[in-house]
DNA sequence: GTAATATATGAACGCTTGCTCATATATCTC
DNA sequence: GAGATATATGAGCAAGCGTTCATATATTAC
C-alpha cells in the first residue's frame, strides 16, 4: 500500500514484488550484452546461413561451389555471405577470380555444435 | 569441358569442382535439421527474449514481475512468452491469478551460456 | 581490345516480426 | 453480484529480412 520505490509492478504483494523485481533487474543481463547476444544468435537463425556454415565447416569453398552445393542462386549466397562477414563468422581470401570463404574461428563451431546438441536432445 | 554429372557449377575447373560440390553436399546438414537448428537459434535472436531468459535463469517470475523487471508492457512480454512457450524454452504454472514462468530445461541455459562466451570472446 | 567467368551489390517485393492498442478471459476481493 | 487485478490474444502497423532480378566490378582467356 505504501508508495515505495516501486517501478510499476502492481501485483497483489507490491512490496515483496518490488524487491524481487529490483533483485532481478540487478542481476539481469545489461542491454548492450543482451543485444550483442541476440545479434549473435540471429546470425545463426536462418536455414541458408546454417547450411553455409555447415558446408564451410568441412573445408573452405568459393561462392560458386557454395551456391552449387546448396542449390541456390549465386546472388542469394553472396548476400548471406555478406551478412556472415559482417558478423565476423567467416573470412575470405581472393584467388584469381575466385573468393574462398572459410569459418572465421573455431568458437563459432562450438556454438553451432551446441545448438545441434539442443536440437538432437529434444 | 566434358558435360559430366555436374550440378550447375561453372567454375573454371568444372570436374574437380563437381567432385568437391558432391562431397560437400554429402556431408551437408540435411534440410530438416538445418531448419530446426535455425529455429532454435531464432528463438534466442531477439533482445527481449534474451532478457526474459536471463531473468528466468535467476528464478521463476510471474508475467507482471517480468514486465516490471524489463520495463516493458505486459502485452509485449506475454507475446514473447507465447513464442518461448511454443519453442518449449519456458514452462509455466498457474497460481491464482498469477502465471509463473521458468526455464523449461537446463539445456537451453547451456546454449545461452555458450552464446555469451562467444560474445565475450570477441 | 572483346568475351566469358566470378563475385558483389542496389532496388524491389513479399513475408515475417515485434510492438501497441483494444479487448477477452479468469481469478480474487468486496 | 460488481469491480479490480493478472494474463492472453487478435488486429494493425512499421520495421526488418531473404529472395530475385538487373547490373556493376574484377579477373582471365582470347
Amino acid at each position: 500500500m505504501k508508495p515505495g520505490v516501486d517501478i510499476s509492478a502492481e501485483c497483489e504483494f507490491s512490496g515483496t514484488d518490488g524487491a524481487r523485481v529490483q533483485e532481478t533487474q540487478g542481476k539481469l543481463l545489461d542491454d548492450l550484452t543482451a543485444s550483442k547476444l541476440a545479434r549473435t544468435f540471429k546470425a545463426l537463425s536462418d536455414p541458408t546461413r546454417v547450411r553455409i556454415l555447415s558446408a564451410l565447416s568441412q573445408r573452405e569453398l568459393c561462392v560458386h561451389e557454395l551456391a552449387a552445393s546448396l542449390e541456390m542462386s549465386q546472388s542469394a549466397i553472396s548476400h548471406q555471405l555478406h551478412t556472415l562477414r559482417d558478423m565476423r563468422l567467416v573470412r575470405f581470401r581472393k584467388e584469381g577470380r575466385h573468393v574462398y570463404y572459410a569459418l572465421d574461428d573455431e568458437h563459432i563451431e562450438v556454438l553451432f555444435q551446441c545448438g545441434l546438441d539442443h536440437v538432437e536432445h529434444e
